[in-house]
DNA sequence: GCAGGTAACTTACTTCCAGTAACCTACTGG
DNA sequence: CCAGTAGGTTACTGGAAGTAAGTTACCTGC
C-alpha cells in the first residue's frame, strides 16, 4: 500500500556544513532540556526535520553527538578567552579580562553550559579523554600566560594553577545559576578577589 | 517442567540495612568501571547476587542507584571534613586541614570519585537537584566556617568563597589523577598558596 | 516440630530506544 | 534529459529499563 499522507511539507536538502550546524544547535537545546540520558535520537531528528540514521551519519553515535556540541561550545570559549586578553597589560588585567570573557560566554550559553563541561561525559567514558583533550587547550592556555609571567616556576606548578582557576570558575558559574544578581562583572570580582589578593589579607591581617 | 538447573548455589536472604550497603558497594564500581549509561542493572543485579526487581525494591530506579551512591559517599566526606577542622587553630588552619582530609578522601576513592561529584549526574537531571542539595551541605559548612572568621562580609561573599574553593578542589583531584607524583599534601599547598596567598604577590611584587 | 505470616526474593514479561541494513530521490553537470 | 551521487528514508533488530504477579526462606507462637 502506497502512502497516502496528506501533502506534508517537501523534504529540504541542505548542505552538509549547514546541516550539521543545524543538529548542533538542535541537539543542544535538546540535551539541555532532557539531559543526557532522557535525549532521545528520535526527538531530535524530529525537531531538525530529518531521519535519525542521518544524525547517526553526522556524528555515528549519540555519543559523538555529544562530543561534537561540547567541541563546538569550547572552541568558542577559547576563541572568546583568546580575544579577551590579547593585548591586556600585565598578569591582573589578563587575569581579569580572561575571567569576564568566561563568565560572558556562560551567561550566554545558561542554559546549555552544564552540559558542554567535562564532567557531563562522564556518564559516557569513551567520550572523556576527547572532551578532557578539548577542554585540556583551555587549561593550557591559562597555565602558559602564567608561565609567562612568571618564568621560573615549575611546569607543574603553572597547570596546579591553571586547574584551580578553571575550577574556581566553572564552579562559580553554576552557582551563578541560582544567584541571578551575580552577574559576569560581580562573578569576576569575587574569583580576582579570592585568587589575585587571596583570602589570608581578608581573614588573618 | 519443573527447573532442573544443577544444585545452584543456595540463595542468601539478607537483612535490608546489608543487602542496601551491599548493593551500592557493587554499584558503585560498576558505575566507576563503565559508565552511568553503559552500566546495566541487570549487570550490577548479577555481580550482587540478586535478581533485578530487587534493585528496584531498593533505590526505585537506575537514577535513584546513582542518587545513592552519591549521598553515601558525600556523607562519608562530610563527616571526615568535619572530624578533620574540630579544634583548628584559625582560619588558615581550618582551611588547610579541610583541604587534606577532601584530597585525602579523594585518594580513597579514586576510582568513584569522578562519578560522585554532581555533574555525573547532570545527564540525569532528575538527580541533579537532590545530589546538588547533599552537596550543598559542603560548601555550607564552609560558608559558615568563612563567615565565622570574618563577620563583617556579606553571606554571598561567603557563599562565593565556599564555591572558589569547592571547585578548585574538585577539579585539582581530577588533575592529580594524571599527576601521581601530586599526592594530597602537596594539592593542598597549591591550592593554599593560591587561595590564601593569592597569585598577585606572586607575579605581580 | 509444625502452621501461618511476612520479608525477601524470582520469573517472565512489556516498552522504549540506540543503532543499522537496505533502499530511494532531489539535484548537478555534461 | 540522462547518469551519478549527495543527501535522504523506511523498517527493522537487539538490548536494557522497568514491572506484575507469583514464590520461598525464615521467624514466631503454639
Amino acid at each position: 500500500m502506497r502512502r497516502v499522507t496528506t501533502a506534508e511539507p517537501r523534504r529540504k536538502r541542505m548542505p552538509k556544513e549547514q546541516r550539521k550546524a543545524q543538529m548542533l544547535d538542535v541537539a543542544e537545546q535538546v540535551f539541555a532540556e532532557r539531559g543526557y540520558v532522557a535525549a532521545s535520537m528520535d526527538e531530535i531528528a524530529e525537531r531538525v526535520g530529518v531521519s535519525k540514521p542521518m544524525l547517526y551519519e553526522y556524528f555515528g553515535s549519540k555519543e559523538g553527538l555529544l562530543t561534537g556540541c561540547v567541541r563546538r561550545a569550547r572552541a568558542e570559549l577559547l576563541e572568546r578567552t583568546r580575544r579577551a586578553i590579547t593585548g591586556a597589560d600585565g598578569p591582573e588585567e589578563v587575569l581579569r579580562r580572561g575571567l569576564l570573557a568566561f563568565f560572558g560566554f556562560i551567561a550566554d550559553h545558561r542554559r546549555s553550559w552544564s552540559l558542554l563541561r567535562q564532567e557531563a561525559a562522564v556518564t559516557v567514558p569513551a567520550a572523556v579523554a576527547e572532551v578532557e583533550g578539548i577542554r585540556r587547550q583551555q587549561t593550557d592556555l591559562i597555565a602558559a600566560v602564567f608561565a609567562g609571567f612568571d618564568p621560573g616556576a615549575a611546569p607543574v606548578v603553572a597547570e596546579a594553577f591553571a586547574e584551580v582557576v578553571v575550577g574556581a570558575a566553572e564552579r562559580l558559574a553554576l552557582w551563578c545559576e541560582r544567584r541571578p544578581e551575580v552577574g559576569p562583572a560581580l562573578a569576576t570580582d569575587y574569583v580576582m578577589d579570592i585568587v589575585w589578593h587571596g583570602v589570608g589579607r581578608r581573614l588573618a591581617p
